[in-house]
DNA sequence: CTTGACCTTCCCCTGACCGGAACCCTCATA
DNA sequence: TATGAGGGTTCCGGTCAGGGGAAGGTCAAG
């Protein structure tokens, strides 16, 4: 399979999977024109690397679900932590936006959106007492 | 006042007033022998900018947000909507962040977490049907 | 006079790619 | 046989919002 075949069948674009070979996840092999020969094997591990990325696991993150992914006599409870630390990295982020979106949405509230020059929001933002 | 006093504060880095000065965000005036002199209004500005990222707001707004800010006969409504948007954004980062954490606490519930090698996470991230 | 705490500019680094230039390969068609 | 379209390749630079650190100037205290 060339670049454009693994591409569309992983939904990933080819720019990311030369990337991904750039940065040592994937090593397909070469055909005698120069060009990416992928095999089955490079696929799947494409579109592994794509659902772990949509689930916002870092590269890093991925290297090493790949490294136990492989690993046959890995512990779960190794890709559990792993997720489980991810998961509170979540969390936090999940808390600070709502923390971000009912402080803004308040102001926003307050604000009466018309002609008027008079804003409660950069009010807040100026910091007034 | 040197950028030492107004980092401590507006509790912004002082890396970060740098920065924000070269991409015109603010303008001190310089001391004879080269130091940033800033006025009580720079502190305003940078506060006001810290309070604006803390919102999540980009620089690029920020920049929008100032100028509206220092336009004294502004529109609340142009203030409001920008607020807006950047609300709706956050509303959407706040859901992909949600089913992130719903799909990855499944798996995480459905993981032994023992020393067997068999994990539904990763069985999961393969795409086993 | 020296020490140490400031300040300055400068350049490279981050994460996870994206855009585009310049060039090569292959196949179908006129 | 030329040529044009549609693949592929590498390489360079940019993104966002700064952070790290080097090399060097300045200032107040001891």
């Amino acid at each position: 399979m060339n670049i454009g075949d693994v591409s569309s069948r992983s939904g990933l674009p080819a720019k990311t999977i030369r990337y991904y070979e750039d940065i040592g996840l994937i090593k397909p092999h070469r055909s005698a024109n120069g060009y990416r020969c992928f095999a089955k094997t490079d696929l799947h591990k494409l579109a592994f690397l794509g659902r772990a990325r949509a689930l916002g696991f870092t590269i890093e993150d991925c290297r090493t679900l790949m490294a136990l992914y492989e690993d046959e006599s890995r512990a779960s409870a190794d890709v559990k932590q792993l997720a489980l630390e991810h998961l509170s990295k979540i969390e936090e982020k999940i808390a600070d936006l709502q923390a971000m979106r009912d402080t803004l949405g308040e102001l926003v509230k307050g604000c009466a959106g018309d002609n008027r020059p008079d804003c409660p929001i950069l009010k807040d933002l100026s910091g007034e007492e």
